[in-house]
RNA sequence: GGGCGAUUAGCUCAGUGGUAGAGCACUUCGUUGACAUCGAAGGGGUCACUAGUUCGAACCUAGUAUCGCCCA
């Protein structure tokens, strides 16, 4: 049966996606048939997630890896898994809840929510599996893995033999926490008021925003006032004035309320003299206004703004490392929900404490500093903004608004026009020039939330901490040492500057859907004691040690009922002198309570490699692939996730989690744009398969995949792919119709050079494509493919072969179709990795197999195929076509016409290369009978081939002036080459250094060019006759 | 401001010191026995600029310009 003309995707990928399944043709091992394995982690998709062009292209090129090595018989594994995705998840099953009228996340409470999201992750978690399938992806699917399988309620659906990653993450967990690696604190993180959690950087989106930067003046305390100067770099005077305040630019005007402290750089000559001195807080009730001091700090910038920064530690990443340094108060002024803080005493009592401490009187821990409230009682509640603009009236009001001219440009918009001078045409003005107070327009960058959009606030609050200096060491030297490579190698300068600069690394999130931390808390002498341990019980026990025998301990939800319990025992107790407990009377009820707070999603990916393998259980899988061999993922998790792997696992089983990083950029549009929904220029991949298949679309990655490279897809290269695709299938289809088919695999015997040639071809290609994917260079290999299959055996190879098959005689037709049969099995073979569906089609349609193309043995042979007799006539062969084709093509032969060849002085290896190729040489250069000749007849074109001078009388239909520029024009490039060669032989310097392969090749060269030169001046010579 | 990178044909990009390449687009021709999702032929480049190193530079070095990305 004929096979169709075109390869139908959409039919036959579904089919042959069950074929691999039903063959467990991915299974870990699968196909092995030597020790060593290959092993690649998939960065595990968000659960939540739907495929986009960057799994599209991440995924094919593990795809690509997997199979290569799968077919070359390594052990391999690719394994595969979702990511829980804590406030992803989170967020889409709490807009489910909503959209069906369900109650609410806290009105279910925190059980009753999280079996909602198990329901929910059963259902969506296997799209993306299902899309990554559609792909081609041969992930070993029955392992499926999920970062949350074996924690509280997990049904096991989706993931059902994935190893418990919980218990792995609690282990590491605790183990760190005892190593002292973990640690709880206060520290400023990027809070989310709208989802009420800090989240990390990565989550953070910094956007350039049309802002404010207002100036406002700090009065000096106690009416001092001082001469401010102002110099230019040669320490002329260039403004001068009696100032009694220091003046403040801010973006944001409400956090002035928790200063605490002016800083200005140590070498200001124009503050200098107040240094140390207080100032006031141009805000709050003016009867309990606060002072601050002025300290010096590196951190300011004295040509930037006034040169004065205020210091709010609580609520700026700058401010908080100067207050840290200075030993600065910090002040939170914000509630959880990014509104200005209610709680705690009213104002006055507050403002009183902070004055004490800026006057050195009193000290405050940081916990202490925290439990203040400095925002004065009228604006406490309001949301931040809205204290803003009460901070600017009441600031402006008081007079204390640095004023400028209504004609300052730095107020943008709302800049009155200068007017025009009279002496230009303007009218004259009459009235002064009013003065407005400087509230300078100017764009700022502004921290979003990339999931709830709203304003990220830097927030004083009570989190878990990874001590990540203490981790990176190891993580570092895995790479200096070349233990891990990065790929491409700039990605290894942008870890180390960012591991050599690491911040502690916040772990924990105020959510409810993740790995809740393992810690329980007791009542401490000051604080309440944390006791970490893997479980309730664990915890427990540890409790129990610490407190006298027969103590019962009673668990409750959190601090607050703690505090209850507590309290209520405390009742009990027998107490003498003033309320000082001396002994114990009645049997103690400890409350005891879990931390609510979950961990970092990345801590828990952070554990990847080893937790899908079943650690801490000495599994089998751990012992075959961990270290597993590569990670590609894209450059923009470097850090988070990369960095934050290698030191883990480090720290965990003080191994390397993997020998190569391939990092990529982001996909992007075919103008280089990033894709976006607003932007509309999404590319879906999965319109992509239906439209053109997933081969299409995979070799399009492959090709774009250079390392380092910016990718760039557009629905025309897919396009141009796709008929690649077509282009083999009917290459195929030809061998299939003239019986070429049935290769055992053996290589095949040749006598005919076209066949020897071809052979040789394949050997070349394959040592190019093994050599491209060791190197991880995708573009390399994809496009070393793509020119062999269209350019050597589409173009050359099948069209040679025609006369073989159809006019030869029976041996060389068995010949060439045995080598035709290899070849194009070669071609499918070598093109599986890269277009798995196509070719897995082709590979059973063309014969009876023993085994799937996936388990196909790769070739190991290569350019001893090589034979350059073949080689060197085959070359000849087809620059003899091509030149007879650009002829006619110039001289406007018309296409179908055959025409006669003349030649002369036929050397005899022109002459037996011709005699061997007649027929094919006949056939594509379109020729009806070549002649001997002793002169060429008038009006003959030359042609420009070594080994004989052949020509094509055409005098009847040249075009004398036509062939005339044709000649001249190859001449003229002709003599630039010999002289560029010419001028390199006479440099003797070029005969000394070079090495004498290189001499030797510009000498046959040259010696070439010239041969041709003289061809065509004869040539040019005969015209000139006519 | 700091770090990293880019600049090669109309477009998108390969190209690690030895004759400047590919795909697409463009022009002309083609119902040639697998393929029009095709075939044949052709045009098109001061390899951003300047200076160096070298027998020889798109490639190495320094600087300049422009444009990206990351971090502040």
């Amino acid at each position: 049966m004929a096979m169709e003309k075109t390869f139908n995707a959409n039919e036959a990928e579904p089919r042959i996606t069950k074929m691999w399944q039903d063959a467990g043709a991915f299974r870990a091992g699968a196909n092995r048939s030597r020790d060593e394995s290959f092993t690649i982690m998939i960065p595990p998709p968000n659960v939540t997630g739907a495929l986009h062009v960057g799994h599209a292209f991440n995924n094919t090129l593990q795809d690509i890896l997997t199979r290569w090595h799968r077919m070359r018989g390594f052990d391999t594994l690719w394994q595969p898994g979702q990511d829980h995705a804590g406030i992803a998840t989170q967020m889409q099953v709490e807009k489910m809840l909503a959209a069906t009228e369900q109650p609410s996340r806290t009105e279910l409470g925190r059980e009753k929510f999280l079996e909602k999201v198990w329901e929910w992750k059963g259902e969506y978690s296997g799209t993306i599996v299902e899309q990554l399938k559609r792909l081609g992806c041969s992930c070993d699917w029955e392992r499926n893995a999920f970062t949350m399988a074996g924690a509280k309620g997990d049904p096991r659906t989706g993931h059902e033999n994935s190893a418990n990653f919980h218990d792995a993450v609690i282990k590491v967990f605790v183990d760190m926490y005892e190593k002292g690696l973990i640690y709880r604190g206060k520290r400023l993180v990027n809070w989310d008021p709208h989802f009420e959690t800090a989240i990390s950087d990565l989550e953070v989106e910094n956007l350039e925003v049309a802002g404010n930067m207002w100036h406002f003046k700090y009065p000096l305390a106690g009416g001092v006032t001082y001469t401010y100067v102002e110099k230019d770099e040669d320490g002329n005077v260039l403004f001068e004035e009696e100032r009694d305040y220091i003046s403040i630019a801010t973006t944001r005007p409400e956090t002035m309320l928790g200063d605490g402290a002016v800083a200005v750089h140590p070498d200001d000559a124009r503050y200098a003299q107040i240094v140390g001195q207080l100032c006031e807080i141009p805000v709050g009730p003016k009867e309990h206004r606060r002072l601050i001091p002025i300290i010096t700090d590196d951190y300011p910038d004295p040509d930037f703004g006034s040169g004065a920064v205020k210091i709010t530690g609580a609520h700026d990443f700058n401010d908080y490392e100067v207050a840290k340094r200075g030993g600065i108060p910090m002040y939170r002024l914000m509630a959880m929900d990014g509104s200005m803080r209610a709680d705690g005493a009213p104002y006055a009592e507050a403002a009183a404490i902070a004055m004490d401490v800026a006057e050195g009187k009193r000290e405050l821990s940081v916990q202490e500093a925290d439990a203040l409230n400095l925002v004065p009682d009228h604006l406490r509640g309001l949301d931040r903004f809205e204290a803003r603009e009460r901070v600017v009236e009441e600031i402006t009001a008081e007079g204390l608004a640095v004023m400028t001219v209504a004609t300052d440009p730095r107020l943008g918009k709302t800049a009155v026009k200068t007017p025009l001078a009279p002496e230009e045409g303007g009218e004259d003005r009459a009235e002064a020039e009013s003065l407005v107070p400087l509230v300078e327009a100017k764009p700022i960058m502004q921290p979003f939330g990339d999931r709830s959009k709203v304003v990220i606030e830097p927030m004083l609050t009570d989190q878990w901490f990874v001590d990540a200096e203490k981790v990176v060491g190891p993580a570092l030297e895995a790479v200096r040492s070349g233990e891990i490579t990065v790929l491409p190698e700039s990605g290894e300068k942008t870890y180390y500057h960012w591991l050599e600069n690491i911040e502690p690394w916040c772990i924990s999130r105020q959510l409810w859907w993740g790995h809740q931390i393992p810690v329980w808390y007791l009542p401490g002498e000051e604080d309440w004691l944390p006791i970490c341990a893997a479980s309730e019980e664990e915890a427990l026990e540890k409790a129990k040690a610490r407190f006298v025998e027969g103590t019962s301990f009673r668990i409750v939800e959190n601090a607050q009922e703690a505090a209850e319990v507590l309290a209520d025992t405390l009742s009990h107790y027998d107490t003498r002198d003033e309320g000082t407990i001396r002994t114990f009377d009645a049997p103690q009820v400890i409350p005891m309570f879990r931390d609510a707070d979950v961990l970092d999603t990345w801590f828990s990916s952070g554990l990847w490699p080893i937790g899908t393998l079943g650690w801490p259980e000495e599994t089998e899988e751990m012992k075959r692939y961990f270290p597993t061999d590569v990670l590609i993922t894209g450059f923009d998790i470097l850090f988070f996730w990369v960095a934050r792997m290698i030191m883990m696992q480090k720290a965990v089983v003080d191994e390397i989690p993997f020998h190569t990083v391939y990092l990529h950029q982001l996909v992007r549009d075919e103008k280089g744009k990033k894709m976006s929904k607003t932007t509309g220029n999404v590319i879906d991949p999965l319109e992509i398969v239906d439209e053109f298949g997933a081969d299409a679309l995979r070799f399009t990655n492959a090709q774009m995949a250079a390392l380092g490279g910016v990718l760039k897809l557009s629905r025309q290269k897919i396009t141009g792919y796709r008929n690649f695709g077509t282009k083999l299938w009917n290459a195929a289809r030809f061998a299939e119709m003239h019986g070429a088919v049935g290769s055992g695999g053996a290589l095949p015997e040749a006598s005919a050079t076209v066949n020897t040639w071809i052979i040789g071809e394949t050997g070349r290609v394959r040592e190019t494509v093994d050599a491209a994917l060791e190197a991880y260079r995708f573009n390399d290999a994809a496009n070393a493919l793509y020119a062999f299959v269209w350019g050597k055996v589409c173009d050359w190879y099948v069209e040679f072969s025609k006369p073989l098959l159809l006019d030869g005689d029976a041996e060389t037709k068995a010949e060439t179709q045995a080598v035709m049969a290899w070849v194009i099995d070669q071609c499918v073979i070598l093109l599986h990795p890269i277009m798995p569906f196509i070719t897995e089609e082709l590979w059973n349609t063309l014969g009876t197999r023993d085994k799937l193309l996936a388990h196909a043995d790769w070739p190991t042979y290569g350019a001893e195929l090589v034979d350059g007799a073949a080689d060197a006539e085959m070359n000849w062969v087809i620059g003899l076509i091509e030149e007879i084709r650009s002829v006619r093509a110039q001289m406007h032969v018309p296409a179908g016409l055959k025409i006669p060849v003349v030649v002369r002085n036929m050397g005899p290896e022109a002459k037996a290369a011709y005699a061997r190729n007649e027929a094919l040489i006949g056939k594509l250069a379109r020729m009806d009978a070549l002649h001997e000749v002793g002169e060429f007849p008038k009006g003959t074109a030359a042609l420009s081939v070594t080994g004989a001078e052949f020509g094509l009388p055409l005098a009847d239909i040249i075009d004398v002036g036509e062939e005339k520029a044709r000649l001249e024009k190859s001449l003229g490039k002709l003599a630039k080459e010999i002289g560029g060669l010419k001028g390199r032989l006479s440099n003797p310097k070029f005969a000394e250094s070079a090495p004498e392969e290189v001499v030797e090749e510009t000498r046959a060269n040259l010696a070439e060019r010239e041969e041709e030169e003289a061809l065509l001046r004869a040539a040019l010579e005969r015209l000139s006759e006519i």
